[in-house]
DNA sequence: CTTGTATAGTACGAAATCGCACTATATAAT
DNA sequence: ATTATATAGTGCGATTTCGTACTATACAAG
């Protein structure tokens, strides 16, 4: 029986706690500021078509953003229908599609963007970036470390860390 | 009009990005673990009347959590119904109830606790504690400030940390 | 070429999340 | 006491999330 890991345990315990709810206000505080029915997760997929590029598979945007496809089927059909972006074929692949910003898919990011640059502003100078700046690295760490470690069914067809400019 | 603050910006934005994808695959983790109907949040609810006290407010639980106090009262109905907690009157408000722990629900806290610790000890191998250690009060801080941030209208009622022991 | 197996995407259903509106109680003002 | 306002909790409905099972295509083996 284990004895002694009672601090490790309990400060990765506390790790994971603080990091939910910090994604759970983040979230919230975000989506507040979109239109009526776009959640941040229609945006952060627009953002990473323009940041990387678009022409993406549903499944690299599922893998990029660590949610299971069936749900990037779900966000990605939001976004057709409100037409911000295009579904095509794969010509190198039949059973895949590819996904193509619209212009007026490209317009609505800038247009959010501008939104949410209004509240991290504000933050900014409460969380400056020399505070932060150090996390980044670390958190980074973490993320690829949980990501290799899940399920090893999935040969975790890693892509592009879904930001970085 | 701010000018020159592009690489902040840029920089909180991929935190926020960070810590959401840390907070999606942790919680997709342990969700996995835990018995069938049974989430995250449910485990946490529990594990918290543990550590802080029962006999807690759902509202108090709910800014505990930082959700919205209907997702609580259907968090809290689970709880109920798996025989975990039971839900009594506020001898000091009408309005309110108080939430107490059943013998089962402390049983069960500690059984998942142990199919939790299974991973968590794997994970502190790679994700030691002398490097998590450091990034605790900085996450807290960045925690309370976007608490303290949020929606003026509701007075911020503060709450335990929620974790700390 | 046929067969077996792996993969991309989706349809469907169950559950979670959460905003809105409502009830009941509390508190303050008069 | 009466009235007005604020607060705690819930019912309800819209949407999101995601597991399971399915279809269609790819690819490898023979």
């Amino acid at each position: 029986m284990p004895e002694d890991d009672a601090a490790p345990v309990g400060e990765i315990f506390a790790f994971f706690n603080e990091v939910g709810i910090i994604a759970q206000l983040s979230r919230a505080l975000f989506e507040s500021r979109l239109p009526d029915g776009i959640t941040v997760q229609h945006f952060s997929v627009l953002n990473h078509l323009i940041r990387v590029a678009d022409g993406r598979t549903p499944l690299e945007l599922a893998n990029a953003f660590q949610v299971p496809k069936t749900s990037m089927t779900h966000t990605l059909a939001g976004l057709e229908k409100r037409g911000f972006v295009e579904v095509g074929p794969n010509p190198e692949d039949g059973r895949s599609k590819l996904i193509w910003l619209t212009p007026s898919g490209r317009a609505f990011r800038q247009e959010a963007q501008g939104l949410l640059s209004e509240d991290i502003n504000r933050l900014s100078e409460k969380i400056t970036a020399d505070r932060i700046a150090p996390l980044l690295p670390e958190l980074t760490q973490i993320r690829q470390i949980l990501d290799k470690d899940r399920d090893p069914k999935k040969p975790s067809r890693r892509e592009q860390p879904a930001h970085l400019r």
